[in-house]
RNA sequence: GGGGAUGUAGCUCAGUCGGUAGAGCAGCGGCCUUUUAAGCCGUGGGUCGCGGGUUCGAUUCCCGCCGUCCCCA
C-alpha cells in the first residue's frame, strides 16, 4: 500500500531533511566519483598491506549507506554502489567533530559521497579511511532489515527498486539477463544479421496463435492490436532483401498470468535466407550455449535441482517418436487416426473437437504426455501441418512441416521452421485459419493480405526461429517463476 | 473460473482455545577509536488487509471483498 501517513521513522528522516534544507545545500550535484567499490576490491583487494601504506591510493566513492558499526569516536560503515560494496572507516580524528556528528546522524539508505585513502583493517579487509564525507541524497523511507532482507514477493515486485537495493540475488538475476541478451545479440551480429524494429501496433495481429490486446488510434479512428509476434513483418524484410535479420523485443498476449506467463514478454526472432530448419536448430543450439558461457562462465547448469549441460549436443526426435515413447499403448498407425486419438484424449480427460484433425489432436496429446518430461535439451521436429500455418511442408511427408520446438526442463524455449514462402499455399493456410476462427477458435490467425502480397514478390528459401528470452533467463538464472526475471512483472493495481 | 495457503510494528516473524498484542533488527536517548548480524544501558512505535455479522466484548469465530503465492481448468 502506498502509505500516506508518516510512521515514526519516516518522520525522523523527514525532520533530518528539514535540517539539511535549512543549511541551504540539500541535494547537491557537484560530487564526482572516481572509483567503484568492486573495482577497488578487484584491483587492490590482494595488494600487500605495506605497499598500500607506502603509496596510499586515494578514492572518491558515491554510494548508499547499508550498514554501520559505531564505536564512540570511530565507526565502520558499508556503502553500496552499482558494482558492489566497500567498507568505510570513519572517525572523529579524521573528519572533525562536526562532520563526524553529521555522519552519526545519517540513516541507512542515505546516499553519500566520500573521499579517503585505501587501507587494510586489523582483520585484513580493504577499506577506505574517510577524510571527507557529504550527504548527497536522503532516504526518507527506511530500508528492509539488513539480515533477512525483503521476503514479501509482492513488495519485491511492486517496489523492485527496494528489492534491487537490498537483494543481491535479484541484482545477479538481472545481470544474467543483460549478459544473456547481449550474448545473443552479439552472436547474431557477428554472423552478419541486422537488428530491426518492426511494429508493436499492428492492424492485423499475426505470426502466432494467441489472443491480442486491442487498442484504438483516435486520430485515424482505427483498431490496432499490440503484436503477438513480429514474424510476418520480419519476413517482409527478408522479401525486401534483408536476408539475415533479427529483433529482440516485447510481445503481448492477452492470456492468463502464471509463473510461466506474463502478458508482455521478450522474444528473439531471427530469419536467415538460404537456410533451412536444420541449420536453424544448429544456430539455436550454438547461441544458447554461447549465452550460457557469457552469462555464467559455464554451460553446465543446475535448474531447480536438475543438472543440464548445454555444452552437450541437444537431442533431436520427431513429435510422433516422442508421443510413441511416452504412450506405448499407441501404435504408429494410430498417430494419424483421428478416432483413436479422440479416444486417447478422452482417456486423458482432455477435450476434443470434431473439427480437429489428427495433427491438432496429436499435439494436444504431446503437450499433456510428453512436453513436461523433456528435461534435457531436446529438439522436437515434424510438427503437423494443421498446427503450423506458417511453416513449410516437408518434402517427403506433406502432412507435417519442417518445424521444430526446443524443449528444456519440460518447457518450450524456442520454435522455428523452414518458412512457408509459397504465397498460394500460405493463402490457403490463412483461409483455413479464418475458417477455424469463424468456427469459434479465438486464437486462430487472421488473413493478412499484405503479407501474401509481399510473398508474391518472392521470398527466398528461409529459416526462422523465435526464442523466448524470459524462459531462457529463467533457465540460466535458476529461477522458477517468470516474475523473477522480469524487472516489473504485471500485478493487479494496488489499492489506494 | 475452481481449490489450497497467506496478509500482525519500517523489515523478518511469534501470538491471541474471543478480554484491543510481543521478539529481533531498524528508530529515539546515553556509553564505547578496528567493527563487520559490533556490544552494553534505557525507551517510543500497531486501524492485527478492508467491510459486514455473531457477541457484553472480535486481531482471534462466521460471511463477503481486495492483494499476494501455489496447484488445477
Amino acid at each position: 500500500m502506498v502509505d500516506q501517513e508518516l510512521n515514526d521513522q519516516m518522520q525522523v528522516r523527514r525532520d533530518k531533511l528539514g535540517h539539511w534544507r535549512s543549511e541551504g545545500h540539500a541535494y547537491p550535484n557537484g560530487f564526482r566519483r572516481d572509483a567503484l567499490a568492486d573495482d577497488l576490491q578487484q584491483r587492490y583487494g590482494d595488494m600487500d598491506t605495506t605497499v598500500l601504506e607506502q603509496e596510499p591510493i586515494e578514492a572518491r566513492l558515491g554510494g548508499r549507506l547499508m550498514s554501520r558499526r559505531v564505536m564512540g569516536k570511530a565507526s565502520f560503515a558499508d556503502i553500496q554502489d552499482q558494482s558492489g560494496r566497500i567498507q568505510l572507516f570513519v572517525s572523529r580524528d579524521n573528519l572533525g567533530e562536526e562532520v563526524y556528528a553529521r555522519f552519526k546522524g545519517l540513516d541507512f539508505g542515505d546516499i553519500i559521497g566520500v573521499e579517503g585513502l585505501l587501507f587494510r583493517t586489523k582483520t585484513g579487509e580493504l577499506s577506505v579511511k574517510v577524510h571527507s564525507l557529504q550527504l548527497l541524497s536522503k532516504a526518507l523511507r527506511p530500508l528492509p532489515e539488513k539480515w533477512h532482507g525483503l521476503a514479501d514477493p509482492e513488495t519485491r515486485f511492486r517496489q523492485r527498486y527496494v528489492d534491487l537495493i537490498v537483494t543481491e540475488a535479484t541484482r545477479r538475476t538481472f545481470q544474467i539477463r543483460a549478459e544473456t541478451v547481449a550474448a545473443l545479440r552479439d552472436g547474431l551480429r557477428q554472423r552478419g544479421f541486422y537488428e530491426a524494429e518492426t511494429p508493436m501496433m499492428q492492424p492485423v495481429p499475426g505470426g502466432a496463435t494467441a489472443r491480442p490486446f486491442v487498442t484504438h488510434h483516435h486520430a485515424l479512428d482505427m483498431t490496432l492490436y499490440l503484436r503477438i509476434a513480429p514474424e510476418l513483418y520480419l519476413k517482409r524484410l527478408v522479401v525486401g532483401g534483408i536476408e539475415q535479420v533479427f529483433e529482440i523485443n516485447r510481445n503481448f498476449r492477452n492470456e492468463g498470468i502464471s509463473p510461466r506467463h506474463n502478458p508482455e514478454f521478450t522474444m528473439l526472432e531471427w530469419y536467415e535466407a538460404y537456410a533451412d530448419h536444420v541449420r536453424a536448430m544448429d544456430l539455436t543450439e550454438t547461441l544458447i550455449r554461447a549465452a550460457a558461457q557469457a552469462a555464467l562462465g559455464t554451460t553446465a547448469i543446475n535448474y531447480q535441482g536438475l543438472e543440464i549441460d548445454l555444452g552437450k549436443p541437444f537431442h533431436r526426435l520427431t513429435v510422433m517418436e516422442s508421443v510413441r515413447a511416452h504412450n506405448p499403448d499407441l501404435a504408429d498407425a494410430d498417430l494419424r487416426n483421428p478416432a483413436v486419438l479422440a479416444a486417447k484424449l478422452a482417456q486423458l480427460h482432455l477435450p476434443c473437437q470434431p473439427a480437429w484433425g489428427w495433427g491438432k489432436r496429436l499435439i494436444e496429446i504431446f503437450e499433456k504426455t510428453v512436453e513436461g518430461h523433456l528435461q534435457q535439451p531436446t529438439f522436437i521436429t515434424e510438427y503437423p501441418l494443421e498446427v503450423s500455418p506458417l511453416a513449410r511442408r516437408n518434402d517427403l511427408d506433406p502432412e507435417v512441416t519442417d518445424r521444430f520446438e526446443l524443449m528444456i526442463a519440460g518447457r518450450e524455449l524456442a520454435n522455428g521452421f523452414s518458412e512457408l514462402n509459397d504465397p498460394e499455399d500460405q493463402a490457403a493456410r490463412f483461409r483455413a485459419q479464418v475458417e477455424a476462427k469463424d468456427a469459434g477458435d479465438e486464437e486462430a490467425m487472421c488473413f493478412d493480405a499484405d503479407y501474401i502480397r509481399a510473398l508474391e514478390y518472392g521470398m527466398p528459401p528461409t529459416a526462422g526461429v523465435g526464442l523466448g528470452i524470459d524462459r531462457l533467463v529463467m533457465l540460466l538464472a535458476d529461477q522458477p517463476s517468470i516474475r523473477e526475471v522480469i524487472l516489473f512483472p504485471h500485478l493487479r493495481p494496488e489499492q489506494s
